[in-house]
DNA sequence: GTTCTGCTGGTCATGTTGTCCAGTGAAAAC
DNA sequence: GTTTTCACTGGACAACATGACCAGCAGAAC
């Protein structure tokens, strides 16, 4: 579904300040409630907004170290090495993607140490072939969508 | 800090159903609601709950196509890279990684062929000396946090 | 010209929030 | 062993946000 810049901008309100809530949103955009309202419900049965999660920070959980691991899988491996993942906590993410049967993950450890731990745990089904890890230094762009809302939404200017 | 069962139990609750507030949180948690309030205050300030941005699924915003880039970086270019690439919308995420000096950044684009021209745009710059892509074809464990929350509340179990 | 569609500005009952408070129990400090 | 401290309970309160309405109105589409 597309979106328009009514729908960008209470988007951007929505992600700079969740607190906020519909009303406090229709009067900063200056539009009635019924209809700041309505489009959240558009955005929300058109499956734009997904829902509003707390946004947990996994170095405040006690697991500081994020690292991004590529595995190569045996063929036919797949849907074990998929279940045996999604049964490790420390795996936030699994993606499979183009290349040689490829799986990418990101991971979280405790310290360095605990990483390979986590690896140890992640390598341990026979599926995977071989798995390289990348420990994230720095994150100079977290998660984020502002952007591309603005882009999504601006599109179709006057 | 470290969390405890309860708070484990508050976060799980508003992972899965966000919508409920505190006060049904409460009474599903079986404390009196000042107790989940200030569980929820304690989370918050204490930066294990970031916030409650919305959701948004880039899919739904005409953005179905994920990839992966891995970006060489000429030495001493990283600061210009990164100015770079927070100014492209599609970038949804960008860490520096280790390794070759490397950084590792999430991309949406409109279709295979409009990846092209995000990947053109995101390797404009002299300071990458290589990219390669891997696009995402499945998600089999989209980004989650719960069962790591869990592990971190159930550390020093009876 | 008529029909749609979306926005406005308004009402209403209901539920939730933030913020208090005194009382209680249990663990920690002394 | 006694005192202090702390978190939780159960209750209260005013202020506010929510979801659900509605009639009226404007512009766009037909």
């Amino acid at each position: 579904m597309g979106i328009d810049r009514l729908d960008g901008r209470l988007l951007e309100l929505l992600a700079e300040e969740p607190r906020i809530g519909v009303l406090e949103a229709s009067r900063r955009l200056g539009v009635a409630r019924g209809t700041a309202q309505s489009r959240l419900d558009r955005l929300k049965s058109g499956g734009v907004i997904r829902g509003f999660g707390p946004d947990v920070d996994p170095a405040a959980l006690g697991y500081p170290v994020t690292a991004f691991a590529t595995l190569e899988i045996r063929q036919g491996q797949g849907p074990g090495v998929r279940a045996h993942l999604a049964g490790v906590p420390e795996v936030l993410e699994l993606h499979t993607t183009t290349g040689s049967g490829d799986m990418l993950c990101r991971l979280v450890a405790r310290s360095n140490a605990d990483l390979q731990r986590v690896i140890d745990r992640v390598v341990g089904i026979d599926g995977i072939v071989r798995a390289s890890t990348a420990i994230v230094m720095e994150n100079p762009v977290p998660l984020r969508i502002v952007p591309l809302v603005r882009q999504a939404a601006g599109e179709g200017l006057p």
